[in-house]
DNA sequence: ATGTTC
């Protein structure tokens, strides 16, 4: 039993920080401080509703990030049985297998504390990873159809290099690594142009809200056992990234959504809200929907990894043989998947939240099985970001918690209300402590300033107050890398 | 988020 090291918590506002909130189909659990609670959007709660007439829902939680999203908020978990229950497109989102990605450096913050160097790396980090897409002929030794096969083992070889293992450590989930067997004529029926694309897309960032950012660590005092049997110490530099499978996601989304919503109609299923799609899992239409998600997450791993590789390919230029960069975790917030709760198989939806296993949970990976996998979760520009470990009282909310500081106004809104000179200085811009990003103007990511988004930190404190994780690590950061509109 | 764009 001692085996397990459970993080150290001492929640000291769970009451506060949970809030049952009952509606007339059923109710939706709020994770989310007082203050936060107080200020969500009314409309969060019409969309529970309607998300709760889904036929056999058992549970629907939101994380104090919740906020408004097509059909169904982003901080949402939904869960059905496994064996009679439902899968959503629309709770998955069209951004699926958007996640994130920690690799741990054996570098020191001091030996990028220089502002020169840290530009030099962003300029180093641009050359090899493109935010759009790579040129034609690049990638020509990769295989687009095995990769939305088997993940990262439809990689070759000259991808998983030593310093930044994959095979040798089996630190990713199921999920993760996952590998199915497609129908052939559901990938023949794929356009030859998302095939293309698919294959240029794959490691680049994207735009809108992801990112790779280069961060330091703040191990937290409470959770140094932890942090060291993950290999983190004080100081370390660490690469962030936060994207997920590109176009191809977006048209599984996209083609078999109204396939689905077909389903529905033969079936006589519906509910208040005609943008709610959803088909059990065992019809043709369920099934055909989760083997095509599924593809969409080894795509997304696979992007996530070989943005990681890009950015190795930079360190290696500017630091030498020497550098090390040992993959931490790779971790989605937007799909759903076969979970074991409290016995039994569960069928987990997550739309903008994270899974947080703790100790000894079935279906952390053997490498985590003693202190629950690590968390892993996104803040906003120019603020931190936090690798968490679930806790044990994280099972009321199936394991679930934030991903990340959650928008306060649109992107429009953003853009007339911040300047630039406010998001400058919200990025240190002109101090030894810049925060050094890839755009000379920053009028082009204005809509990503941190005044767009909720106090990643509170957010972080309602997770912590609930009792559902325990902070392991601060990720301050040194450079941001995003893609912009042009 | 992405792609296509009246």
């Amino acid at each position: 039993m001692s085996k397990h090291l459970q993080p150290n918590v001492n929640p000291t506002g769970f009451e506060s920080c949970y809030h049952e909130v009952k509606l007339a189909e059923g109710s939706v659990h709020v994770y989310a401080d007082k203050e936060l609670f107080a200020g969500l959007d009314p409309r969060i709660f019409e969309m529970a509703g309607r998300n709760l007439q889904i036929p056999g829902i058992r549970y629907m939680g939101y994380t104090p990030d919740v906020h408004v999203g097509v059909g169904t908020c982003i901080g949402t978990t939904a869960v059905w049985n496994s064996e009679d229950g439902m899968v959503s497109p629309s709770i998955v989102g069209s951004d699926i297998g958007c996640g994130m990605r920690v690799h741990l450096t054996n570098l020191h913050r001091r030996d990028v504390q220089d502002l020169r160097l840290r530009r030099k790396l962003v300029n180093r980090i641009e050359k090899y990873l493109p935010m759009e897409a790579h040129k034609r002929g690049a990638f020509s030794d990769l295989r687009m159809d095995h990769i939305v096969q088997k993940g990262l083992k439809g990689l070759p070889g000259k991808y998983l290099p030593d310093s930044m293992p994959v095979k040798r450590s089996p630190s990713l989930t199921r999920v993760e690594q996952a590998r199915f067997a497609f129908d052939p004529e559901e990938l023949n029926a794929v356009a030859d142009n998302y095939w293309v694309k698919g294959l240029r897309q794959l490691g680049t960032l994207g735009g809108g809200n992801h990112f790779a950012e280069i961060q330091y660590l703040e191990i937290a005092e409470e959770n140094r056992e932890i942090a060291k049997r993950w290999g983190m110490f004080d100081g370390q530099v660490a690469v962030m990234i936060h994207s997920g499978s590109r176009a191809w996601g977006a048209m599984v989304s996209q083609h078999y959504t109204p396939m689905a919503a077909r389903a529905m109609k033969r079936l006589g299923f519906g509910t208040d809200d005609p943008k709610l799609i959803f088909a059990p899992l065992d019809s043709p239409e369920g099934r055909r929907y989760t083997d095509m998600m599924a593809s969409a997450l080894n795509v997304a791993v696979v992007n996530r990894h070989l943005i990681a590789y890009a950015i190795r390919e930079a360190f290696l230029d500017v630091f030498g043989p020497k550098l090390e960069m040992n993959l931490l975790y790779d971790l989605m917030h937007n799909y759903a998947w076969e979970e074991r709760h409290g016995g039994e198989e569960r069928f987990v939806h997550r739309k903008g939240a994270t899974r947080a296993l703790p100790a000894g949970h079935p279906d952390n990976p053997d490498v985590y099985m003693e202190t629950g996998h690590p968390a892993l979760i996104p803040g906003s520009m120019g603020t931190a970001s936090y690798i968490m470990a679930g806790l044990p009282g994280g099972a009321a909310n199936y394991h679930s918690i934030c991903h990340g500081a959650g928008r306060v106004r649109s992107r429009s809104a953003t853009k007339r209300l911040v300047t630039v000179d406010q998001f400058a200085a919200a990025l240190k811009v002109g101090t030894e402590e810049e925060v050094i990003v890839n755009h000379n103007s920053l009028g082009v990511i204005l809509d990503e300033a941190p005044q767009a988004y909720k106090d990643v930190d509170q957010i972080i404190g309602s997770v912590t107050g609930a009792g559902l994780a325990s902070v392991v690590a601060k990720c301050r950061p040194l450079a941001a890398v995003k893609g912009a509109k042009s």
